[in-house]
DNA sequence: GTCTATAAAGTGATAGAC
DNA sequence: GTCTATCACTTTATAGAC
């Protein structure tokens, strides 16, 4: 906290970076702090020194970067919404991919980097600080709102259950592409970390999708604008 | 191995008993043996004498239900073909009802094997032992067929993606329920899993279908253009 | 099959010298 | 800020008595 210059790597970013690799790879919860400083080149205290606990490092590397994420989330949402009615698609987009974006920030390589989102979330509910919670809760009303509008005659809890069954498919496909790739043998083929979520994107964007009529005529990259009739059945604190 | 009366509860059961449900709470790597014997009632050294060790237990574990389940998931597949063509969610639905069935095996609610299930998948390939891999390798064969059938213009790469995408929703969708639950602040409802589950294969089905049954090309941002015409090229060992 | 006792190593955390 | 040394446990696993 004090004494921090230009380009200098200070042994708190080192632990950080050792710990992402280590998370990413191992999980959370199966990574001691001992490996952590020694992958980092610190002394075994270092981590409660510059993070308090363990807890307190583990916690710092998933703000460090939902955060971030999220704020980006809103971001291109918003954006997307200015230039006219969204696809469904790209609102989806613009939860998967903001990931992407926050690679560079890392040392990770960018299948390193997936892994550690997904297991953020593949660990439950009890891993996650307090903050991403309530992050995630805005986002959540955020899209909510978002699919509201493309989608008039998708309810509340069928919005929030399919962005759930999104979530989902994200977070193992993330975390877990190289289960597929041992299950199938590779027959699934050996696509980048930006083709596999394109895919995921269309089959969720389908998900979403169905058993609604009312979208608007385009259904990718259409800006045709054809409001329906509204139908403000039920109201809420968005 | 040796002594097993009708009606009795072995040492060995009741461990196992143990270890379900604590696994199912906490993750299968945040538990001691400690922990489980202790619930079990049995003597600290029980694990290893029964199972040979910590790992030991786990395997049996995963097995006892997953092997079952799988055979259930193959026999309602089959099932279902002998009664003519199939819709994509009545195949889907083969997929992941079967383990509804299971729970009465286990003295778990309902939730908590929901739960155990997730959290089996959710560990990552690492935990799982070899012959589950196995398992869903051939099932992952099977169930690529079943869908060849009934979508004729499904890739195999697209076909072994979407199934990935299918156990991502359901894995999250069984693990981390109360996820949802917290995020949105009780605004998805609390359905029970049945519910739930039929809301996830709706979903699911849609995300297959996608792009195969309404239009002859995807008309995706760039990639891939997958035919829908015959297209031999590859072929299979199914 | 079940028990105690114990091994051998690992865990997060901290006091205090530098 | 960084280090060593150490505390106070906990971990899995096993040998050997019963």
């Amino acid at each position: 906290m004090s004494k921090e210059k230009a380009g200098e790597v200070t042994t708190k970013q080192r632990l950080m970076e050792a710990a992402e690799e280590l998370f990413a790879n191992e999980g959370f919860e199966s990574v001691s702090v001992r490996e952590i400083t020694s992958r980092a080149g610190a002394n075994v205290a270092a981590v409660n020194y510059h993070f308090g606990s363990r807890t307190g490092l583990v916690n710092a590397v998933i703000e460090r970067y939902i955060e971030p994420m999220n704020q980006e989330r809103l971001r291109q949402l918003t954006a997307l919404e200015r230039r006219g009615e969204a696809s469904v698609e790209e609102i989806v987009e613009t939860f998967m991919r903001p990931f992407a974006k926050l690679v560079s920030r890392s040392e990770l390589s960018e299948r390193l980097f997936a892994k550690l989102m997904g297991r953020t979330f593949g660990g439950g509910v009890a891993l996650l600080p307090e903050s991403v919670v309530v992050s995630f809760g805005e986002l959540a009303r955020r899209y909510r709102k978002a699919f509201g509008k493309v989608l008039p005659g998708l309810s509340d809890a069928d919005c929030y259950w399919r962005l759930h069954f999104m979530v989902g498919a994200m977070v193992h496909t993330l975390a877990h592409g190289d289960m597929l790739q041992k299950v199938t043998g590779g027959r699934c083929g050996n696509p980048g970390i930006d083709e596999v979520l394109g895919r995921c994107i269309r089959f969720v964007a389908a998900g979403i999708r169905e058993g609604v009529d009312a979208e608007p005529a385009g259904k990718r990259a259409g800006k045709t604008v054809k409001k329906v009739a509204a139908k403000p059945q039920e109201e809420f604190d968005f």
